[in-house]
DNA sequence: TGTGATGCAAACGTCATACTTAATTCGCCG
DNA sequence: CGGCGAATTAAGTATGACGTTTGCATCACA
C-alpha cells in the first residue's frame, strides 16, 4: 500500500471518501461507527475523527441514536480539493470534468483581465517564459512537457489576478488540463491556434491590455469547452 | 451563548476558527493540544476532533513533536463555507467581500447564460416571480424584503445553470448581497436601473436568449463592482 | 575542532473503557 | 385512542495508558 505514514484516520478517509463520492453509499445510507470500527479494525477515536472530516465536507451528517447518514450530492462541499480529487478519480469523472471546465471558462477570462492590471514584472516574465515553453514543446509528441508549461501558465495567470479565490483554483485547472491530456489520443499534438492564443495572452498581460487578455482567454476556454463535447459523454 | 446543542467540538471550532481566520494567530503560530485542552476545559477527544476539522480546512497542520501550526493564508480552503463565514464576520471583511464580489462577477454572467439554455419552466416562473417581488419592494424603504427577493433570484439563476459548482455558490452570493445591504445607508432605495436589469434577465432566460442573459447579468455584477469601490476600502 | 551517529524527551497518535446525553420506540395508564 | 414516560440505542465526552515520530542535544570519533 502507499497508505503509509499518514495516520490511521487518513487511511479510513481515503477509503470512505472515494466510496461516498462515487455513489457507493446512496444518500440516506446509514453508517454506524461500531460497524466501521470492525470493518477497518481501528479504534473509535480513529473512526470518529474520519467521520468528523467527512462531516466538515458535508458528505455525511452524524446524529445521535440514528448513525452517520450520507447526505445528498447537492449538499456536498464540491469545492473541497479532496472531494474534487475523489470525484475525478471515480465513476462520474466525465461529469466532474465537465463541471470544472465550465467553471474554468467562467473564471479564467476574468482572472486574465485582472492579471493584465495587477501582474508584477516577474509574473509577466514567468508567463512569457511558459508560453515560450508551450511553443517549444507543441510539436513532436512532447505532450507531457507541454502539459507542464500549460499548467504553469494558467496557474500564474490565476495567481497574478490578485484574487485569492481565483488563485486557489490553480489545482482545479491543473486537474482539468491533466485530465484532458490523458483522454486525448496520445500522438495528437496540441492545436497550434491554442498555442498562439497563449502567447498572445502573455503579451496582452504584459502590455496591460485587460480587455484583450480577457477576450483571448475566453477563446482558449471556449476551445476547451468545444473539445469537451467530443471527449466527455 | 447561542452555542448550545451543537457538541463541544463545534464550540471549540467556533472559537478557534474565527480567531485563526481573523489573523489572531499568525501563520507559524504553534498551538499545543494540552494547552487548548486546559483553555477550553474539555477533553483531548474534543480538541483533537476540532483540530481535525481545522486541518481539513487547511487552516492548520498537525505534526508530531512540534504541535499544531497555523498555515499561511494562501493554503486555506477559502471556498469552505465556514471559512468564508468566519472571514466575513471578522477583521478582513472588506477584503473578503471584495474577493467574493469579483468571484460573483465572473460566475454569474456565465451561469445566467447557461440558465437561459437549461432552465425548467418552473425555474423561469420562479425567476419572474422574484423579479416582480424586487420591483414591488424596490421603493419605500423595504430593503429587507427586497434583499430576500434579490437573494432568491440569484440563487435560482445559479441553480438553473445546471452546474453543481455554480449552484453551490448560492450561499456566497447571498452573503455578498446581505453584506451590501448592511453596509448601505439604510434609507437609500435600490438603484431602479438594477431592478430593471433583473426583470430583463428573467425575460431573457425565459425566452432562451443566452447571450442577452449573460450580457445583462454582466451589467448587474459590474454595478456591484462599482458600488464596491465606494463601500469597501 | 568539526562532523556524524546516538539517545532522550516532547508532543501528537492510537487504543480501551467507562460514563453521559439525546432521540426513538414502545408500552403503560388515563 | 391518545399522550406521557421509561427503556433502549447509538453517538458524544472523559480519561488513563501506551505507541510513534522527530527535533534537538549530547557524545564519540576522526
Amino acid at each position: 500500500m502507499e497508505n503509509e505514514g499518514k495516520g490511521l484516520h487518513a487511511r479510513v478517509l481515503e477509503s470512505l471518501g472515494p466510496a461516498i463520492t462515487a455513489g457507493d453509499y446512496p444518500p440516506g445510507t446509514i453508517l454506524r461507527t461500531d460497524e466501521l470500527e470492525q470493518r477497518f479494525d481501528v479504534s473509535r477515536t480513529v473512526i470518529r475523527e474520519a467521520i468528523r472530516v467527512l462531516e466538515s465536507m458535508q458528505l455525511v451528517a452524524s446524529r445521535r441514536r440514528v448513525g452517520v447518514t450520507v447526505r445528498p450530492t447537492e449538499e456536498w462541499n464540491v469545492y473541497d480539493p479532496r472531494v474534487i480529487g475523489w470525484r475525478l478519480a471515480g465513476r462520474d469523472r466525465p461529469r466532474q470534468l465537465r463541471s470544472l471546465t465550465v467553471l474554468r471558462s467562467a473564471i479564467e477570462p476574468v482572472a486574465a483581465g485582472l492579471a493584465a492590471q495587477h501582474a508584477t514584472p516577474e509574473q509577466c516574465a514567468r508567463l512569457t517564459e511558459e508560453a515560450m515553453g508551450m511553443v517549444a514543446t507543441s510539436r513532436g509528441q512532447q505532450l507531457d512537457a507541454y502539459l507542464v508549461h500549460d499548467m504553469a501558465f494558467h496557474r500564474v495567470v490565476l495567481t497574478a489576478s490578485g484574487n485569492e479565490m481565483f488563485a486557489r483554483l490553480g489545482d482545479v485547472v491543473a486537474a482539468v488540463l491533466t485530465g484532458r491530456t490523458q483522454h486525448r489520443v496520445m500522438f495528437t499534438d496540441p492545436d497550434p491556434a491554442a498555442v498562439t492564443l497563449h502567447v498572445q495572452v502573455a503579451e496582452a498581460v504584459r502590455t496591460g491590455d485587460a480587455a484583450r487578455a480577457e477576450a483571448l482567454t475566453r477563446e482558449i476556454t471556449a476551445g476547451a469547452m468545444a473539445e469537451l463535447d467530443v471527449l466527455a459523454p
